[in-house]
DNA sequence: CGATCTGTTGACTGTTATCAACTCCGGTGG
DNA sequence: CCACCGGAGTTGATAACAGTCAACAGATCG
């Protein structure tokens, strides 16, 4: 993976929630990582943990999750250009596990880098308040979907929230993803049983909503399956269109020319 | 209500999951505050509001809900000295509704005091932050108990964490509230439905571990509701301990002589 | 080529929702 | 003072949804 790949999935992520001036974001580009690739079901932090680092995901899909007698509950899904640990950066203390739910790679960022930017520029230090804001946005509203609506509400819910969350990183064009979970994996985010999970997703495939097959999902009636869910993006906070308009005229000169290939990186 | 009597039920909020210095909390008795009464079922923000000041509860209960098509849900519950609405003080934007779930005495501070006391001390910017941070963990942790546990669990963790939060600010030391809730608030909260709320309460109520009677909970038999919950409470961050001891020398002296009387304010 | 993980299906069970009716209580107006 | 009203709580009957158990099929991988 090129040098520097790092910085620009971040920047997509913040640009997609903030507008950020070409200043800002050049600070980015002497974002010092070590990049880690890492298997399905590794363990990034556990509960207790107190990093002295955040993780970027590059590619591939995190999970923060919560184990107790054999059960697992899955809070949030995260993925390219998300720094799902950011909070630890505010307050190391650590209350659940962050889980690779995919192969992955990762960004290892040293908190001192966030000190750092957020001392040169005000800007930069509230976006990432704002990241972190709209996390918690997100964590909200699920409790609604989890507390309110059925198992396939729920599941079409979750789905048009990962593909939406990766189009606004310049993924998923096609609506056709490697998928995050096994119908177990979903199941525990979810919170239904892995049986049902596998109902509500042949009634899915039946309906010809979307495909799922050796982990990879397809979506075929978009509209459809954002009625089910009755999905309004808002909560996210993106800001809209393609991410590479949402740069305007704000590309560091030295990421120019990587947005455009954004999309192999995924498979 | 006497002067000055906002502040230190936030001070004792703050001071109940962050240690600060005496000049820090003295920063705090300069807080401009404009003090209201509301009536049950008030709505303090509304979604899309952008509002340029926070919402200290003094007494009362407040709530976090989102309504759509004749279903109501409640995210989340504020007691006194909560900030339930801090995080407008970072992004002013409103996706839920802030409602009064009983009658409440609410202490309005303008965002511009947060924003130089922000500036005038660096800890207490933290103990904002950190206030947030608490909050959020508090709804990741939710999501669990919504995601993976009965409509008993989910009853009793949350009225353990109502009691729990209360203790913390010096209230329901005789483990005996008066209700946040209707049986159908509890349900809306819990993701049940209100017959289903009944019959739990029904149930705890057979068993001895609480009352309710008259929109007032005693409870009982706090181990086994803590037992049933299956409720650890340090995902609340409290410090423990008494109020009074936390403050240890750091009450600012204008405050000295009123944490005595803080069960009085209740009723 | 067996082992294991993932997905699939049917039968049965259990929890919770829904509907409907009724009590109790406090407030309000006649 | 009392009749009425609406909100809160209570209860039983029934139905819908989802969980559990069990068995098996297909894929992947050593």
């Amino acid at each position: 993976m090129q040098a520097g790949f790092a910085f620009s999935k971040f920047a997509d992520r913040l640009v997609s929630i903030v507008e950020l001036t070409p200043g800002d974001l050049d600070l980015l580009t002497n974002m010092p990582s070590s990049i880690r690739y890492y298997g399905p079901c590794h363990h990034i932090l556990q509960k207790g943990d107190r990093p002295d680092h955040c993780s970027l995901v590059l590619q591939g899909y995190l999970c923060w999750q919560h184990v107790n007698s054999s059960h697992r509950h899955i809070t949030s899904i995260h993925v390219t250009g998300d720094v799902p640990d950011l909070h630890t950066f505010f307050d190391p203390r650590v209350d659940f596990d962050l889980v690779t739910l995919s192969p992955a790679v990762i960004a290892s960022i040293p908190h001192s880098f966030f000190r750092e930017i957020s001392a040169l520029s005000p800007s930069m230090a509230r976006a990432f308040l704002l990241l972190f804001l709209t996390e918690a946005a997100a964590l909200r509203n699920w409790t609604v979907t989890l507390g309110s609506r059925d198992a396939l509400a729920r599941v079409a819910h979750l789905l048009c929230e990962v593909v939406e969350r990766l189009r606004a990183v310049g993924l998923a064009r096609d609506f056709r993803i490697p998928s995050p979970f096994t119908q177990s994996g979903l199941a525990d985010a979810c919170g239904i049983s892995p049986v049902h999970a596998n109902r509500v997703i042949r009634e899915l495939s039946r309906s010809n909503i979307l495909q799922w097959q050796a982990r990879t999902i397809t979506i075929n009636n978009w509209n459809e399956l954002v009625r089910l869910a009755e999905f309004a993006p808002d909560y996210l906070r993106l800001r809209g269109g393609d991410v590479t308009e949402l740069y305007r005229n704000s590309l560091p000169k030295s990421a120019i020319g990587r947005c455009a290939s954004k999309d192999a990186a995924l498979h």
